[in-house]
DNA sequence: TTCCATGCAAATCGTTTGCATAAAC
DNA sequence: GTTTATGCAAACGATTTGCATGGAA
């Protein structure tokens, strides 16, 4: 992120207001919607640079495109794997004492933005 | 899961003697040696078929393809976001207390295959 | 003999890349 | 003036689909 772009800024603007964990396009229509000539390789540079600089998170999912988050403070999401709706809940985990035994036995240094889960939400569970 | 398939039998085999996670590549490749004329859609199919039916879960990545495990007693997983690879960890999630608290916060209900989080591994951090 | 699963190739989806132009510094 | 970001279109990787054929019940 070395140079300014009004682009990059709008980008960054929208994420920020959005709260529903949008996709790569979802932004894109966004933005385009007050800068129609902007590009979808444009958005999607911007968000692999923001996430780079931990700006916003990308949720992995698995069904349908990634999702981005801004961060804000950390939360948990809750992830239907038959809609990809994504909710976000209050849980107290044991974070320092979990970091510490991943670290123990994977080596691996997780992040400390939130917990994700996922299972089958009510309208999916109704409605088959 | 209707009718017996000698492809879907060696696929799952296959899987079930993966401790590493696979791709539907790897998977394809391994099965692919056994019985070379087996197609990729196959593999795809069959693979779908065996989430459906919770014989395997799917790991959405936040790199590369999806990953496969077979479903043997619930375990958690660290995951590389960087590098991908993917490590199996103990830890005792406070889990009947976690799903009801998820399940009124949003309603999902979360499955108790185990939870996965992300975060760097020693070599990536290391290497940059 | 009916239905389901397969193999193949083409199509699709989500995302990345190369290149020429435009904007930032 | 040099570097960095953009827009476009083409390329790409991963996965799904349509269709004709072969195998299971």
């Amino acid at each position: 992120m070395k140079n300014y772009s009004r682009q990059r800024e709008e980008i960054i603007k929208v994420i920020k207001n959005s709260y529903d964990h949008p996709t790569a396009e979802d932004i894109y229509m966004t933005v385009k919607a007050k800068d129609p000539a902007v590009s979808r390789s444009t958005v999607y540079r911007n968000l692999n640079l923001l996430v780079e600089n931990k700006l916003i998170n990308k949720i992995p999912m698995q069904i349908g495109a990634d999702r981005f988050d801004y961060i804000r403070k950390p939360h948990n999401h809750a992830i239907c794997i038959k809609c990809g709706k994504i909710f976000d809940f209050e849980y107290n985990f044991e974070y320092e004492e979990i970091k510490k035994i991943v670290r123990e036995q994977t080596g691996i240094e997780i992040s400390d933005k939130g917990i994700a889960l996922d299972g089958i939400c009510n309208s999916c569970k109704i409605n088959g």
